[in-house]
DNA sequence: TTGACGATCCTTACACCGTAAAGCTACAGT
DNA sequence: ACTGTAGCTTTACGGTGTAAGGATCGTCAA
């Protein structure tokens, strides 16, 4: 058979996006090259003309990904620049939450992802912190945001926005005799009904930007 | 042929170990039920006899990982148990990396995992933080511990032990103009020999803990 | 105009994967 | 002695990533 030529030839692009929208929609474990393919109208290894394997498509995925977040905002307050960054890194990675897992089997970060990385690091020595302490102050903050995210992606599994529902059926299955506390809070998040765990993320990044400021205060004085 | 018969029977907890011990050793990859029966000297089919399927078998492998983080002593001072909690967690992840992303793909905790949330949960509360401040500093400090074992799952590719060799290796691959602050940083650490990016756990979790500290006077005054 | 070349896509093939289905064997309980 | 069942095996099926080797085109040099 004469193969099918396309108006326009396939780019990366276009095949890392056709992959996220793949497994935005039916997660990690439905992407494979076939259906990848499939989903492009073509056949599974023309896709290794753009892509090395699949190691390789994944990585460009989340480098993708890493391009969605909002870098520095240059010329704020850095309290205000991190938390624009956080927030939009933990929206970002609540859309895509297959990202998670693969960001620690990746060696060789992509461009954008290094280009962020830098931005915030730029941001924060130009506050006047020290190297050391932006050391500090940047595995803190990401620390906090990654594990929030996974956090959020393993509830997000069974429900979407209010946790409140997910908090009522867990209870079913949680012996309130062996697990005394763990009800409790439970319990207590079910009663106010639209609380959503994702409010905790303000109230943890306040107080971890609280510390930031003790340590800016410490290395600069008041301001 | 006549089935091979063991001096013992399998059991779960056999094939769950040896899956762990598989895993430690070659990465999540290679975990295949194929290879896991040969390591056990057993035809992959015999496993379903003893777990339900490979997810069931990823699920009780987390359980296992949960089961040896150190709970929360009893009687001890909060801040120190959660120190201890903490500092333990961390360790466990490392040594046990593939944990992480599975994290998020299991539904439903184990008895190990549960227990676990539930003895630190107890011990705040027992310290007299509120249920509501109970579950900020409980999202805070688990935020924490699981990003960073998971940053550090992404560094640990490379280098075991020491990241001065890595980031003098990273400094290579990174274009000194591209990323100026992103250099900045490596090559202060890479200066200090022997550095290691597991020092930036002890310093985060004692700002973190700072923070938790202020809640709890802000509900108990002060100790 | 011709002819070589490289980019894009296709077909075929292979080893490996998870697991359904069915059968064997040896012990336990009646 | 008969039956059931727990542990293990064999076989088989559909799916996976990807190596190898064409096929068809647009482009550019001769």
């Amino acid at each position: 058979m004469t193969p099918a030529r396309r108006e326009a030839p396939l780019r990366r692009d276009d095949v890392v996006a056709a992959a996220i929208a793949l497994v935005d929609a039916h997660g990690l474990r439905a992407l494979s090259m076939r259906r990848l393919g499939e989903a492009l109208g073509v056949e599974a290894m023309s896709l290794y003309t753009h892509v090395a394997n699949k190691d390789d498509l994944l990585g460009a995925m989340v480098d993708a990904v890493f391009a969605k977040m909002s870098p520095a905002p240059a010329g704020t307050h850095w309290r205000a620049a991190l938390t624009t960054v956080a927030t939009s890194k933990r929206a970002v990675l609540r859309r895509h939450p297959w990202a998670l897992p693969l960001l620690d089997s990746r060696r060789a970060p992509g461009h954008a992802t290094l280009a962020h990385h830098d931005a915030l690091l730029g941001c924060l020595r130009g506050a006047g912190f020290s190297v050391p302490a932006t050391g500090h102050v940047y595995a803190l903050l990401d620390s906090f945001v990654y594990g929030f995210a996974l956090q959020e992606a393993s509830l997000l599994l069974t429900d979407p926005d209010d946790s409140a529902d997910l908090a009522r059926e867990m209870l079913e299955r949680l012996p309130a005799d062996t697990y005394p506390h763990l009800v409790e809070l439970v319990t207590a998040q079910a009663a106010r009904s639209g609380h959503s765990f994702a409010d905790e993320f303000a109230v943890g990044l306040e107080l971890l930007l609280d510390a930031c400021a003790g340590i800016h205060v410490r290395e600069n004085g008041a301001s």
